[in-house]
RNA sequence: GCCUGGGUGGUGGAAUUGGUAUACACGAGAGACUUAAAAUCUCUUGGAGGCAACUCCGUGCGGGUUCAAGUCCCGCCCCAGGCACCA
């Protein structure tokens, strides 16, 4: 009888004993890395879903050892995180306490099932001494500016009461909860993986063995995109159109962002003033004198040149050369070179972004202000409260930014930057719309006529849920901004085309931006003049919150056109849509008129598809190829005083017949005008020449054709001046440069991912090592003081102000600057769960090393992981940060490859027999412990491998265990069968094709195979009398990664003394492997007719004669001429008759 | 809407990448052993026709390429996962 619980306590007690599974030092051998991901030891324990990837893991980790390798496959515990937490707030314990309760639950689970873990090298990520070195890195991230504060609204879960990443979000709710999540502004720890997202997509690339989809979610959700950031300048109807003169306010999110913001009004009033007076004034007249003798629309570097000359008038010295070594403790970190350097004290920016990154902007600031240079805005302003001090520094950045807008040609109170991807449409650019929480309604306020209005809509957008946005998805809505307009400016250069550039800058510029009016009576800049929109279809989140909208070909766009131009009343002026690409399609088309004399045979004889007939004319397709036998026919057979028109695929060509019969055709293009114009051919009413558009507007407004017109897709470039006739790449490529040539606009990318917000309010997470200092700012803990370790608290209740618990622990928050030895406050937020999961494998490789994240000989040896294996839903965060972790660590050194894991696979789930996902919610959850009970470990580890495709998910079967389960008392059975004897040929060659399939099925993860292959074998040697003693014991080898505990028990059974797993993996013969007979198929046209077992390498001439004497192929071979034999070697014979 | 997989017996699933469709397992049916049941063993098991040899049909639907299509191409339908007004 097979006692599966006897047999399996004893070998997991003896594996124990002899240290079986502790990972070799052997560093000769050929190394071999396999990893799950670890779990996080949550109170309900395991599953039997739980263990599918573990079994997969330790199924290879058991192979690789045999075959030889130095096999490294460990275990631990993603400890952190938020369901220990709550836990640990309803019943006022340490979440601690309840994680090693439920660890032990998870490892005594997790040990029944007879793992090769070598728990000797067991982490958890809670662990001080683990925590250390997340802390560490953070510093190190911090040092190189990767890690920096931010006040940018994010997301924020009011449940779990902290802010979430991106990725943390499932569907606009927080993943965790569900809670509807709320935009809240307030200060946050951020981790620059946009710096990385160009390498994290490129690298992709690099891993071969990654599944393909989870690939593809990483791509998309990079998400990068390349066109162009475009500026529009923005105009105002009302007096002199000065927007620059508008005072500009706090930007949005400071004057939101900040609790006791009313007792502070008074001090950020102050900094205001400052800005405008004596220095701040002349650099400021020196500005506007600038732009005033030289306009805009010029490249950066004329503008450096003309300001050059303005300081030294206004008798101001500067330097603009001046580069600024950044340090941080004494360790230069980055340059920063401001465009210039007034006075000794003002660094000014010309652009809106510093050439340093966002990112660095912290560490420059803290910099400045301890060093010799002084940034002369800051210099007379104090106040003790470091969030104020923050603001004034963001606050003055803004303000100069603002001043100079104008200059920089950057997004501003007095322009509109946009990001797109279709360059090439811009001439088709109608309208703009911004995000509702864009910056420049505030910025504009007084400008404004409808802002009441615009307010109100922002409300409602703020208060659409996200469900509602979706449900509402075809639904556009949005309210026109009255009283600025934004300049097209492609239109508008290209209106002015025949005055040369220095009048355009004089009188267009002058005339229509600095003093410009948005009234209709100015004809000639009225085209380049577009509404502007504030429409939540438009989000702050991704470019630049907003767009240049090209109805014609953006279908949202087209959506919200259409929705405005129905609503709208007789004051609003009508939104138009107007093409600018013709699509590229793969057939031609033509409305076809003047057809007394074309029956329907004349049109199809000639391959012409009528897609419609009407009274007077038909809707037809050509194909390519037919074109010139249609012309043929237009010319024969067309009534006099018609004409005909036809798409080609790229552009349109006319035939027209005079009344006296006479021919004369072409292809339309900027010529076409004029020739229309002779034929005295009128559109609607109105003479081509006068309107160049005209042509293809009307064309696009026929129905057969304005498919044609209004598409997304890419064409040909036309109604686009210089880009006419250019295909979409070519038209992209060519406005692109038009844009930097003239500086209005540049090449840019644009990625979806965005940082990773990386504090959270809470209590049980990493604690960030920085201490916030008076003077000194925001100061790194030193790293000798790691790890900065969590504190006892009363109450681990989130604070719900946006502070962690640990805020409230005076004796923890109070600390010295390590700097100045001054008075200083830890920072008092926690990491995310994510944290110590991005770099945990690294830790494995050597656990205990108190000198370093891990040593550099052994990670050379040990990394990358070979094989790495989990679940799906890790795909976009942890598998990203883990990504981005480790070539922050391969940067500095640390580690020595620049991809972390070389072959990745996906777990499928296991879902309960009656279809659902396991939980307790439902009651299906079956435990592992009940399966190892009552059919044994074995019987498990096989089933769930045996279930289905290692990735797919699975319902779970009870019957399907018991098949399992038989399987092995089979086995179990053939024992008595054993002798010294010759197994028949037959099962020595089924065990060495098993042999051959079983190892490599494992290598490809292909388990279920594996196991029906060892089936069949077993199935043979089952219905034999005697089974050889050694070839018995080839088989029991390759069983035993499925079934350790019972292979191990025979293995002992038949003789063997040391461990199963000791010995080496069998080596298939392959002169067995080789059938000898095979089974030919011979086809009668396509059909089988016979099956023949013939020798495996019989020739074609031989096997045709037994073919042709077969009875059944015969007869179907009678009376009938044979045309072609097809013979493949060993398959097939095909006859065809 | 977009991206990625997938659709094969009563069920989970095989199919060397274009070459015997349904391996292996479960379930079901029949039989053997048994006083009986369980367990075990043997046989049958895609559908239709036929005593049989055998024949016809059959891999979501409709076309196509090929001597040959579950596999390749074109057009749809459905399911799962991911993303989602991403400019």
């Amino acid at each position: 009888m097979y006692d599966h619980k006897k047999i399996e306590q004893k070998w997991q007690k003896d594996w124990e004993e002899k240290n079986l599974y502790k990972t070799g030092e052997d560093k000769s051998k050929e190394k071999y890395y396999v990893l799950d991901m670890f779990p996080y030891p949550s109170g309900a324990g395991l599953h039997v879903g739980h263990p599918k990837g573990y079994i997969a893991t330790d199924i290879l980790a058991r192979m690789k050892m045999m075959q030889g390798y130095n096999v490294l496959h460990p275990m631990g515990w993603d400890a952190f995180g938020l369901p220990a937490e709550n836990f640990a707030i309803k019943n006022k314990t340490h979440p601690r306490k309840m994680n090693e309760k439920n660890i032990a639950t998870f490892k005594n689970q997790l040990k029944k099932i007879g793992f090769t873990y070598d728990w000797g090298r067991e982490i958890n990520t809670t662990d001080p001494k683990f925590y250390k070195w997340t802390q560490w890195t953070f510093l190190q991230m911090f040092k190189k500016g990767l890690a920096y504060e931010s006040h940018e609204p994010i997301n924020w879960c009011p449940n779990c009461q902290t802010g979430l990443a991106n990725e943390d979000l499932e569907g606009g709710k927080c993943e965790r909860c569900g809670s509807e999540i709320e935009q809240k502004p307030m200060r946050q720890w951020v981790l620059k993986i946009t710096d990385y997202a160009d390498r994290l997509l490129k690298d992709l690339d690099k891993l071969p063995d990654w599944e393909d989809s989870i690939k593809e979610m990483q791509r998309n959700w990079i998400g990068k995109s390349v066109g162009s950031k475009i500026i529009f300048k923005v105009v105002a109807n009302n007096n002199d159109g000065r927007i620059d003169n508008v005072n500009i306010k706090e930007s949005q999110h400071f004057s939101q962002n900040n609790a006791e913001s009313t007792q502070n009004n008074a001090e950020k009033n102050k900094v205001g003033d400052f800005l405008f007076e004596d220095l701040t004034y002349k650099i400021r007249g020196a500005m506007f004198n600038v732009r005033k003798k030289i306009g805009l629309g010029h490249k950066e570097s004329v503008y450096h040149k003309a300001l050059e000359i303005e300081f030294e008038k206004q008798g101001l010295s500067f330097e603009s050369e001046k580069r600024i070594d950044i340090k941080y403790e004494d360790e230069k970190i980055g340059v920063y070179q401001p465009d210039f350097v007034v006075e000794n004290k003002v660094l000014i920016e010309l652009k809106a972004l510093p050439k340093i990154g966002k990112q660095q902007l912290n560490q420059v600031w803290t910099y400045l202000k301890g060093s010799d240079y002084k940034l002369a805005l800051l210099v007379n302003f104090s106040s003790s409260d470091l969030e104020i001090k923050r603001m004034v520094y963001d606050s003055a950045r803004n303000q100069i930014n603002s001043a100079f807008s104008a200059l920089s040609q950057r997004g501003s109170a007095t322009s509109l930057e946009v990001f797109t991807t279709r360059p090439d449409t811009l001439f088709g650019c109608t309208f703009m719309v911004i995000a509702p929480e864009h910056p420049l309604i505030e910025n504009l306020k007084d400008k404004i006529e409808n802002y009441d209005e615009i307010k109100k809509y922002q409300e409602q957008a703020k208060k659409k849920t996200e469900m509602e946005r979706t449900e509402l998805n075809k639904e556009k809505t949005g309210v026109r901004v009255k009283g600025i307009m934004a300049i097209n400016p492609v239109i508008a250069k290209t209106l002015s085309q025949s005055q040369t550039d220095a009048d355009y800058t004089q009188n267009y510029a002058e005339e229509n931006f600095l003093h410009g009016s948005a009234s209709s009576q100015r004809s000639s800049a009225t085209s380049a003049e577009v509404p502007i929109f504030v429409a939540d279809y438009v989000m702050m989140g991704y470019g630049t919150g907003a767009i240049m909208a090209v109805p014609a070909h953006d279908e949202r766009d087209y959506a919200f056109a259409s929705q405005k131009n129905a609503e709208r009343t007789q004051n609003d002026a009508e939104i138009k849509i107007r093409p600018v690409v013709l699509k590229k399609d793969n057939k031609a088309r033509s409305v076809l008129m003047g057809t007394k004399n074309i029956t329907e045979n004349d049109l199809k004889n000639i391959g012409v598809e009528i897609v419609e007939k009407k009274k007077d004319r038909y809707h037809i397709f050509i194909p390519f190829d037919k074109i010139e036998e249609y012309k043929k026919l237009i010319r024969e057979k067309m009534e006099n005083h018609f004409w005909n028109e036809f798409y080609t695929g790229e552009n349109f060509y006319f035939i027209f017949k005079h009344k006296d019969g006479k021919i004369e055709e072409f292809e339309l293009n900027s010529d076409t005008n004029d020739q229309i114009d002779i034929y005295g051919m009128t559109f609607n009413d109105e003479k081509p020449k006068e309107k160049p558009e005209n042509v293809y507007n009307w064309l696009a407004e026929n129905d057969f054709y304005k498919e044609l017109f209004l598409s997304a897709e890419e064409g040909i470039a036309i109604n686009s001046d210089f880009l006419n006739g250019l295909p979409t790449k070519k038209a992209k490529e060519k406005m692109i440069e038009w844009l930097e040539e003239k500086g209005l606009g540049k090449r840019a990318t644009n990625y979806k991912l965005k940082d990773w917000v990386f504090s959270r309010q809470r209590y049980w997470g990493e604690p960030i090592p920085v201490v916030h200092c008076e003077k000194c700012g925001v100061v790194a803990v030193p790293e000798k003081d790691l790890p900065v370790t969590l504190p006892e608290v009363e109450s681990y209740e989130p604070t719900g102000t946006g502070e962690s618990p640990l805020a409230n622990i005076d004796e923890w928050v109070n600390t010295t600057c390590p700097k100045c030895k001054g008075p200083a406050k830890r920072e008092t937020n926690t990491m995310p769960q994510w944290a110590g999961s991005s770099w945990y494998y690294l830790r494995y490789i050597d656990p205990h090393n108190d000198k370093a994240l891990v040593d550099k000989e052994k990670e050379k040896y040990w990394s990358p992981v070979d094989f790495y294996v989990g679940g799906a839903e890790h795909a976009t965060r942890h598998l990203i940060y883990a990504r981005f972790w480790h070539k922050f660590l391969y940067d500095i050194g640390v580690v020595n490859y620049e991809e972390p894991f070389t072959k990745l696979r996906h777990v499928g789930l296991i879902m309960a027999e009656d279809g659902r996902k396991m939980s307790k919610r439902w009651g299906n959850v079956i435990n592992p412990d009940d399966i190892v009970e009552e059919y044994g470990a074995d019987a498990m580890r096989v089933y769930e491998m045996f279930m289905g495709p290692f990735s797919q998910s699975c319902a779970w079967s009870t019957n399907g265990l018991i098949g399992a389960r038989k399987f092995i008392e089979k086995i179990v059975a053939l024992f008595e069968k054993v002798s010294d004897e010759k197994s028949d040929e037959e099962i020595q060659r089924e065990l060495h094709k098993t042999i051959k399939k079983v190892s490599q099925d494992i290598d490809e993860f292909k388990f279920n195979t594996a196991i029906a292959q060892m089936m069949i074998l077993v199935n043979k040697m089952t219905s034999a009398k005697k089974i050889n003693k050694e070839d018995y014991k080839l088989f029991l080898q390759i069983l035993g990664p499925f079934a350790p505990h019972i292979s191990e028990e025979l293995w002992q059974k038949v003789g063997e003394e040391k461990s199963i797993f000791l010995s080496a993996w069998p080596k298939y013969d392959e002169s067995l492997v080789k059938e000898e007979k095979v089974l030919i198929v011979v086809q009668v046209n396509g059909k089988v007719r016979a099956k023949l077992e013939v020798n495996a390498d019989i020739n074609e001439e031989e096997l045709k004669k037994i073919a042709f004497a077969n009875e059944n192929v015969k007869k179907w071979l009678e009376g009938k001429e044979i045309k072609k034999i097809i013979f493949i070697k060993g398959k097939i014979l095909s006859i065809v008759v």
